[in-house]
Formats: C-alpha cells, sequence, structure tokens
DNA sequence: CAAGAAATACACCAAATGGTGTATATTTCA
DNA sequence: TGAAATATACACCATTTGGTGTATTTCTTG
C-alpha cells in the first residue's frame, strides 16, 4: 500500500486527485491539504507519507521549498512535482531541492497512477519537456564536446581498460599474452599522451573521458 | 515526415524496429546498419536523418562514441539510445555524449513510436529509471545530501583528498605534518571501510560518491 | 572508570610502479 | 623507398604501495 498525501491549494484539483487516487487499491490518500504548512502538522500528527504530491505554486511556502524540507526532515518520502509549468528555473530548483519526479498537470488519470507507482518501485517519472531541460542543462555543464581518444592505438586502449579494472602490469600482460614490461611501456606511452604520471592521475583523467 | 536511420548490430532486432517503424506513416526508415562505421557512410552518402535510433553495445565504436561524433558532424540529427542496459556509467556518458534520449529496449511498440514523435517534436523521452539516474546526479552536483561517507574520521577524509590531489604518503604526511607510515594506515583503514584494495580502487568508488 | 575508537609511529617485507635506456620486427604512409 | 609509428621485450634503478605486526596517546561514550 502507498501511502500519499497531497498538498494543492485549488480545491477541486485536490479533491479531484483525492478521489481519483483512491479509486486505486494499492494507493491510499491520506490526507489533502492546501497550504504547505499544513500539509507539514499533518506529516508530523499522522506520521510521513510514502509519496507527497506537490503542487509548485502555493500561496505561503513554495511547492519547491516544501519539498527542500520534506528531504530535510523525512528523506524517506519522495515528492512528486505537479504544476501545470515548464518554466526552466522552476524544474532545476525544484530538482535541487529534492524533487523525486516531476509531471505535468494534463497528465492523464491513468498514467498518473502509473507513475505513482513508478516512483514508488524507485524510478522517477519525468515528463519528456522536463527530461529536455535536465538533459540540456546537465550537458552544458558537462562541457557538451567530447574529450577525444587522447590519440590512444588500439592497443593503448585495451591497455586502458585492464588498468582500470584494477589489474596491475603482469595481469594485463597475462590477458593478452605479451609481457609486463611491454605492458608498462605501453602504460608510460599512455601517461605521456594523457600528460600524466600516476595511476590516480591516469584515473581522474580517463574517468571523466569516453575512453571507458 | 521524420527521416529516422537505425544502428544496431543484432539482425533481428534491427529488421524488426524497421519493420515496426514503417508501419507508421509519419515515419520512414530511410536505412538501418549493424555498426557505427557503416552508420557514418550512409549519412554521408544518403544525408543526415532526423533521428539515429543507437544501440550502444556495437562491434567497433561504441554507440557513445558514435553519438559524439554525429553530435559533432550532424547537430541537428537527434540519437535515440536503446539499451538493455541500466548501467549508470553508461547512461551519464551517453548523455554527455549529446543523446537527446535514452529509453530501454523493452519499451513497447506503441510506446516507441509515441516515443520518436515526442522527440521529434522537442522532448526527451527517457525511461523512469533513466530518469532517476540523472535526477540524482544533478541533485549530487548541486549540494544535493550525501550519499554515504563510508563512516570515515575527519582525519581519513583529509587523507582521502590528498590522495586524489595526486599526493604520494609521504607527501601527504608533509601536507599534515605526521609521518608518511601514519599516512599508510590511514590508507589501509580507508581501503577496509570501502572494501577496496588498491588506488584504482579507490579512484573508482570515490569518484563516484560525494566524498570528494 | 573502562572499553573502544582515533590518531600517531616504527619495523619489515614483497610486490608494483615510474622512469630511462636499448633493441627488433612489423606496419603504415607520405 | 624510407621515415614514422606501433608493438614487442629486457635491464636497471629508486620509489611507492599494499600488508602485517606492535605500541603509545588521546578522546569519546556507555
Amino acid at each position: 500500500m502507498i501511502k500519499l498525501m497531497i498538498c494543492e491549494d485549488v480545491k477541486d484539483v485536490r479533491e479531484g486527485f483525492r478521489y481519483l487516487l483512491n479509486l486505486d487499491d494499492e494507493i491510499r490518500v491520506v490526507a489533502a491539504y492546501s497550504t504547505a504548512e499544513e500539509l507539514f502538522e499533518g506529516m508530523s500528527s499522522l506520521g510521513a507519507p510514502n509519496i507527497v504530491l506537490m503542487d509548485i505554486e502555493l500561496p505561503g511556502m513554495s511547492g519547491i521549498e516544501a519539498t527542500g524540507k520534506i528531504k530535510e526532515r523525512y528523506p524517506g518520502t519522495a515528492v512528486l512535482i505537479l504544476t501545470i509549468f515548464e518554466e526552466e528555473g522552476k524544474i532545476l530548483k525544484a530538482i535541487q531541492a529534492g524533487a523525486t519526479g516531476y509531471i505535468l498537470k494534463n497528465t492523464k488519470p491513468g498514467d498518473l497512477v502509473a507513475q505513482i507507482k513508478t516512483l514508488h518501485q524507485g524510478g522517477s517519472p519525468i515528463s519528456p519537456n522536463v527530461a529536455r531541460v535536465l538533459l540540456h542543462e546537465y550537458q552544458r555543464e558537462h562541457g557538451g564536446k567530447s574529450h577525444g581518444d587522447f590519440n590512444l592505438t588500439p592497443r593503448e586502449k585495451e591497455i586502458v581498460h585492464g588498468i582500470v579494472d584494477g589489474l596491475t602490469y603482469r595481469e594485463i600482460g597475462e590477458a593478452y599474452n605479451i609481457s609486463g614490461a611491454t605492458v608498462k611501456k605501453h602504460i608510460l606511452h599512455i601517461y605521456k599522451k594523457l600528460n600524466v604520471g600516476s595511476k590516480v592521475e591516469f584515473m581522474k583523467k580517463v574517468m571523466n573521458s569516453d575512453l571507458i
């Protein structure tokens, strides 16, 4: 049984969701509030639910602020943001605050139930447009362009894999039927190409590349 | 009309998708290849499609590498990663490489068509489990709550930083005015706590944690 | 207070690493 | 064809790392 609370200021929408979600017998709407402040009172008296369905536009404390507080005080509770807006800044803020999912209010009733179950099983329901915003943001922060393959030869790439797998020179040599000394030679070449001088530096470069 | 190319090494899967997607009259599968190398030949002779359906596990050039090259040479082409795996590192790498969507192969045929149309309209279809990975990553990078510090003591955390900075035991000792031998003792304790046994394994763990 | 964790330090050892040489066979390509 | 790159291998060396002991001091917590 998925215990769920609703936080939504518009009565019709709130009661609509309550009715709708209670139709499914895996979900129980334990309470529905019109403000975040009331929600917190409810959570402390009734206990934290599995999921809070959170409107982003609330009088008083905003849905984003409330999300942050929920994740602080009740980290086990997932927050599903439900909104009519697709504003980029709000989406990113809600996610930073710890929202577990972010979907639009025009979602079909049946889909909403499916997404709540998805959420409860560890997934994050996100509408495609929200996903696009997130993807772009992530790509922007990670420099977009590929970091190149450092002009490594095929053999050198194999050696890189061996290292990353935690093998020693000798073990890599055994794996590819060459001597450990040769493996070492390769590694030193690789170090020069990557401009590093130890395993640790090597790992830092390689783990942020698409070499692996 | 959405022009689409498929890059997938398993023939049955490849032909299955081709047949299936051609059933929809808004989509035209202009070509299907079994390797990234062939795909690039096709793209240069037939012209870039709107969407490439890309398998991640390919012989030769990987789907991730290919995605990066497509975004470089044909930025207008969207890449939809189709995979059976949900491995965190691969997901993030594919997104960094510029993937526009990332969905699982077990997606229902009707849903796949819907997702391709979503993609073409500017959304990013992402399966809920992939979305969860992305959300976590984003939250982690923006000061989200720590997902485990492995019970390291404050001193041990300092040592971790020293290692990640590429210092040797002795250098770390000098930095903190303790002996190199002590630093080593700390490292060995840390290894036990992280359940690793070498710098390489250590880096793999630490770089995916919020210890740094 | 006593037990335990945390931080410090030293000894000893085998193995791995990093750095530099030299050398040869093969392949690639201008 | 001839130079450059690639892949192979061995020698020698100092340093680093991983692993195991033992031991002392300080701090924390039941």
